[in-house]
DNA sequence: CTAAAAGTAAACTCAAAAGTGTAGTTTATT
DNA sequence: AATAAACTACACTTTTGAGTTTACTTTTAG
């Protein structure tokens, strides 16, 4: 009696699908147990006997959400494409990402939590700070392929993702425009890249 | 017996300095109109008669704080003075509003509640709307001037503001980093100047 | 001086929500 | 079939915090 899996599992996985809606829509300290145990259909008993707390529910549900959204961010440097066009690819991968409805949501949990309870979502940034690490790692790449001029590829890479961000993350983040189309994902994508180039561009 | 403030006046000041500082240091939820009377000195009740509800209050001083902190942000541009010299100016001025602590704790207490639950602060958005419009301005009259060559004011704006963002407000939002020193405002300003004048000046 | 207006402390109601204990039922394993 | 493990319903404790009531004191204004 093991061809599927067994309850237990099935349970926990009840669980965590109904604890990620709920936190998603309504952050942390708005969502309870009671309700998480009922969208799960399942017992509050075995939500606390699958996990000891809230907090630790909490933590294991934006722990795989975080751990999920960024492993999508590694650039590697090719110096047989032309500079703006592996720029253009790595925008649209950004932005690809920024607009994702699970990735604002994850964004918008741990915002609203941070800020009342640095210490809850600690673990998150460890993430969240090597975002923009292989933005950079490209950059030093093409300086030493001589098709940049960048001093500093740090703030170089940090520019270049404020560019994408000022459009397609912080505004939706704050619920004052929506997550934008595919024709002005390419406006933010064409703007940050052509900014970006007059500063940095060699030649070409 | 009137030659100072009433008494009433003077309370009502007391309750709103102290509603000021908590929820600056811990947000709307976490802090009870119990620990409000307490800091301010005054009976729990007489905050009630001053201040019908919790929201009430806190609308209150978001709203005032919001006013304050907007109403420093119109840039006039000058035809004698070399845009890259303005936009230093303007940039100076809005390094030194995210420098502030009070600006940020603001930012903190609105962001944090304004994701969990968009009505309470609805009415400080508008302030921030506008927030980017005395750039954008001035930009549009440098262009007029022959100076920048810019089609798009709006999204120009932004994106100067991006690059200061990024740097002076996103990462101190977060408790990543502290608010920036002199030395790092001027790296900032300049990085973000230079970009800017790379992608729009002109001759110069 | 006196009445009304405002403030005070403390006990109170009420609701929500975290987490626990229990007794009984279902599922899995041997 | 029997036993252990997991689940369930539900009652329970405890805490927290918003908002109110009450009986009393202080301030202000005529």
């Amino acid at each position: 009696m093991n061809a599927e899996k067994k309850l237990t599992e099935l349970k926990r996985e009840d669980i965590i699908e109904a604890a990620a809606k709920e936190f998603k829509t309504s952050g942390f300290r708005a969502t309870s147990m009671d309700r998480i145990a009922a969208t799960a259909q399942v017992s509050k008993r075995t939500v606390y006997n699958h996990f000891a707390s809230k907090e630790v529910l909490f933590q294991a549900i934006t722990q795989e959400l975080c751990d999920r959204a960024m492993q999508i961010s590694e650039y590697p440097y090719n110096p047989e494409i032309p500079v703006r066009n592996q720029l253009q690819a790595i925008a649209r991968q950004e932005i690809s990402l920024l607009s994702s409805a699970e990735f604002l949501d994850m964004v918008k949990m741990i915002t609203s939590e941070s800020l009342a309870s640095p210490d809850l979502t600690r673990a998150n940034f460890e993430s969240f700070q090597d975002a923009g690490i292989g933005v950079v790692k490209w950059i030093i790449e093409a300086s030493k392929d001589g098709k940049l001029a960048v001093t500093n590829p740090v703030i170089a890479g940090k520019q270049f993702l404020a560019l994408i961000e000022t459009f397609a993350l912080w505004p939706q983040l704050y619920g004052v425009k929506p997550i934008p189309k595919k024709e002005e994902q390419q406006i933010i994508i064409d703007s940050a890249v052509e900014m970006f180039l007059s500063r940095y561009g060699t030649s070409e």
